[in-house]
DNA sequence: GTAAACATGTAACAGGTTACATGATTGT
DNA sequence: ACAATCATGTAACCTGTTACATGTTTAC
């Protein structure tokens, strides 16, 4: 149930489109949840069916901007405060660690190898993206802080692990 | 179709029945890919029908005992090795950060409080569970081992992320 | 005898992806 | 005029969860 509190949260401080609401998964979320055109548009019919968001403006081109009711604030807040947060578990990227015996060792190295170079990758394009922002002290820079140093320290512990990795794997001979 | 492969990444060194394959999905895995009961019986009989996985052997109460056929094998083999691994990129738990500007600082301190007991608990867990594991020389040992380190520095470093953004949160007075 | 564990299967539903489908408006 | 962008919607399909349903074997 996570992308209709998703699309209650950006509305929170903002009246938005279906497509602006794209958008912004698209950037501002896009390291924390994905979802896809369909997914938001169906998404929305149904929050604005049930009350919690609702039509407040319509432009050109069929445009329809929703905006967060009082009921949807409130289910919102009781999301954050009342439900537990659920955990991930499942990597693919450890699944295949896992089942690295049934290759060779130099394909098992290379994976491990392409695994560092990936994870370097958005290490560098976190690193840029946190360089472009320009944070304030507002909540959202607050907390956008908080989760960027997340994201910053994931991908660092990742690199070195898989860095760690390739040096364990043996090959023969 | 993860689950597809990590069935037969676990039929690589073993025949087993849907049951002893649940328990596996249960204990060894169950930090790295969880499925459900009803998930694998049915994905078992897929696996059949389309001749990467047969019935080698049938026991007490319908028990059906499956192995890998030489197609699940190359099937494996090619996944390992020629298929993208997938990132995740959706994490609940970050969501809420994203929002904790709708509640009051208060709450949001004691959510990430929260994550952090979560997060330590998980830790302590895993650094049991690595303490009872018996590890040697073979390949499922060396991946193995590989795979728990990923998993003890990724709640080392979230445990102190959380234990560092509950003081980023400024209460107000 | 009976409880626990073994063992499989199916149905209903929720969440997510891909592809198809359509059309209006804006900028050059 | 034409392309890019804005804007929404639906259908088919796949993956995953919960719940229901059934029966056997083993250990005490």
């Amino acid at each position: 149930m996570s992308l209709r509190h998703a699309l209650l949260g950006l509305l929170v401080d903002r009246s938005a489109s279906g497509y602006d609401l794209l958008k912004l998964f698209n950037t501002s979320l896009s390291n924390v949840w994905s979802a896809t055109q369909s997914q938001i548009y169906s998404e929305l019919n149904k929050l604005a069916d049930t009350g919690l968001i609702a039509v407040t403006a319509e432009g050109p081109r069929g445009r329809k901007q929703y905006s967060l009711t009082d009921e949807g604030r409130t289910e919102l807040h009781r999301w954050m405060t009342q439900t537990k947060p659920q955990r991930n578990w499942r990597s693919e990227i450890l699944l295949r660690v896992f089942f690295l015996g049934v290759v060779t060792p130099e394909e098992a190295r290379d994976y491990l190898a392409v695994l560092a170079g990936l994870f370097a990758d958005d290490a560098e394009a976190l690193r840029e993206l946190d360089r472009t922002i320009e944070w304030g002290d507002d909540d959202l820079s607050v907390y956008g802080k908080i989760a960027m140093e997340y994201g910053l320290r994931f991908n660092e512990m990742r690199l070195r692990w898989a860095e760690w990795a390739v040096e364990q794997v043996k090959m023969p001979g």
